[in-house]
DNA sequence: CGCTAAACATGATGATGATCATGATTAGTA
DNA sequence: TACTAATCATGATCATCATCATGTTTAGCG
């Protein structure tokens, strides 16, 4: 059965968004093509005529998520918040994908990292627009700092399988980023 | 042929560290249990006489990598220096555990996290003797918070395929924690 | 109104890798 | 000195995927 353009069009797009999910909660290796295309509603053999392969899938999930769902005005404090949320925690497959899967990026083909790169460049420079500091140069480097320590709380976070240390990590890292 | 208790006792020590390396350089799935034995000069089939699976092997390094290595009286801000260098940042396979790994321990067995935990734990209380601050409280927080920064900023660092960026994430972090 | 090629489903194929089975050697012990 | 069991090497399994091959349907075009 061939299928319409829209049709298609809504296909690929489920299968990037499955992807992202699956991705961000269970890692690149641990998701099976399968796995991406039966959440997408669709078989496997369906894959290869939207990417070229699993790799493939991967550098665009990464570009597709990544340019996604960055408020254009954001207050650094507030984002602070809401990323250090006991909520954005627990949400790994719809979180911020950075978290997700940066660690994991790093054994990525260059294709992929090069798709991460861009959007934390990206996401520093929106960051640094609404960070504190009088300079520019200050600005930019209390954004790298937070966005650092933000990244970083909420993968110590998820990983801990103490709740109350976890909790810990988030709640203590907020009250360590504001007042600097 | 069978072999000394001291021999066996080193070629287990030799299959740890080589898992460790192996395990923080190209992440848990994509190392074999062929990978590692090579790595220790055996082969495959010995593995079973001294892990149960790869999912022990992957525990028992954690907690072999975790307890190890972390000075007993460290300065935090020197600490902070060394971790975020340039050359901590490229030595991926001999580098801090919890930067290399955390990302992807999120994802693995419950005795996995729990090792990783353990030594997370460990590792802030460390930290918090020599962070600075008035009261114990503060104390604590300024380690979390700086240790939050450090493994994002490690981890980002290493993610991003521009030499550029991944210097100045370092740079910038180093200095967003020191004058706080 | 037919044709053609795209889009998908189904069913291989092939490689990889975790784990097991077997056999040889010898350290540790009686 | 003989015996036993541990340790390792070699060579299967067995399951899991990524990817490919083929057939079917029909959207979109002439």
């Amino acid at each position: 059965m061939k299928i319409s353009r829209e049709q298609v069009a809504d296909n690929r797009r489920r299968i990037l968004e499955a992807a992202g999910r699956l991705f961000r909660a269970k890692g690149f290796e641990a998701v099976t093509v399968a796995d991406v295309m039966k959440a997408a509603s669709l078989t496997h053999g369906a894959f290869y005529g939207h990417f070229n392969s699993k790799d493939d899938l991967i550098v665009q999930t990464l570009a597709h998520i990544v340019s996604a769902g960055i408020p254009e005005d954001l207050d650094l404090t507030r984002y602070a918040t809401t990323y250090l949320s006991e909520s954005h925690r627990d949400d790994i497959a719809g979180g911020c994908a950075t978290a997700g899967l940066a660690g994991q990026t790093i054994h990525q083909s260059p294709e992929a990292r090069a798709a991460m790169t861009a959007g934390l460049r990206e996401h520093i420079e929106r960051l640094s627009r609404s960070a504190p500091g009088a300079t520019a140069e200050n600005k930019r480097r209390a954004a790298i700092g937070s966005w650092a320590a933000m990244v970083g709380a909420v993968i110590l976070a998820r990983m801990s399988d103490d709740p109350n240390l976890s909790d810990e990590l988030l709640a203590q890292t907020r009250e360590w980023i504001s007042p600097k």
